[in-house]
DNA sequence: AACAAAATGTTACTATATAACGTTTAAAGG
DNA sequence: CCTTTAAACGTTATATAGTAACATTTTGTT
């Protein structure tokens, strides 16, 4: 049997498994206090909040995770690790977000910023509405 | 005696002017907990946290305030209310925050959504860096 | 095996934000 | 002027989000 298997992501630890297999299967963006209470994750054995914040705070690093700064929540990044921006659509009815990439945006931002002198290392787009599944539909 | 004066806002209550007047002194983000240890807020009476975000609700309803999301902390608005986004540069090293108008951006930004099929109510866009005063000097 | 680095467990704690409920103030109409 | 209503306010308690400190375990390297 396979020891690990290489075609997975590499190194990551069991707990970062969870925490990353956990925002795959979520429709929503989810809180870390969301990861902590569902059951894979308490299977795991994790149950401290630090245990989900310090896995986080690795797949972030690692791009393998988005955070949603108005919702304080944690976002799987489907996309692959990147080095452009990416923005996030946040549905107000469903609480989906979609992940869009801003390559021209961020040049376009960045240059806005340097205009005024200001160095830039990082861009953070969010926007809020309705997806296309909601906004078509009455509002509830 | 002038009776409310109509030069000033129109219609702010006591605890809001105090609140907007604490954020205009101010050269960085203040969170609600920083506003509400300034002793001209204690001085008004104001004392619990509550008291500090029904203030901030109202002005940044009236556009008076901004929320910094990545920071939980508000500014005031140095343009008086607008109609299209503002993104904000926040400076790293010193925490001072500037603010960009982004008309054509957020047509750009806007444009990304609809693409995908997204009704954009708001846009919110965060920068980190240096601000001209911090990109000069050796980092501390 | 021995060492170093990273990750983890556990407890307690700090920081941010809201719920619930009653009272006060202010604005609008008769 | 007086009543009616809505907004703002005060107070207490509580919910939600995130971190500090420190001991231990696991993992990777020589």
């Amino acid at each position: 049997m396979a020891k690990t298997d290489p075609d997975t992501q590499p190194s990551l630890t069991r707990n970062q498994k969870a925490v990353v297999t956990a925002l795959k299967g979520a429709n929503t963006p989810l809180t870390a206090y969301d990861i902590l209470g569902l059951a894979p994750i308490r299977r795991a054995g994790m149950k401290a909040p630090l245990t989900i914040y310090r896995a986080l705070d690795k797949l972030i690093a690692l791009g393998l995770v988005h955070r949603i700064e108005s919702l304080n929540a944690f976002v799987h990044c489907g996309h692959g690790p990147h080095d452009h921006a990416t923005g996030f659509l946040i549905c107000t009815d469903c609480g989906r977000t979609l992940e869009v990439h801003l390559e021209s945006c961020e040049r376009h931002l960045a240059g806005r910023a340097r205009e005024q002198g200001f160095a830039v290392d990082d861009v953070r787009v969010e926007m809020t509405g309705r997806c296309p599944g909601c906004a078509q539909a009455p509002a509830p």
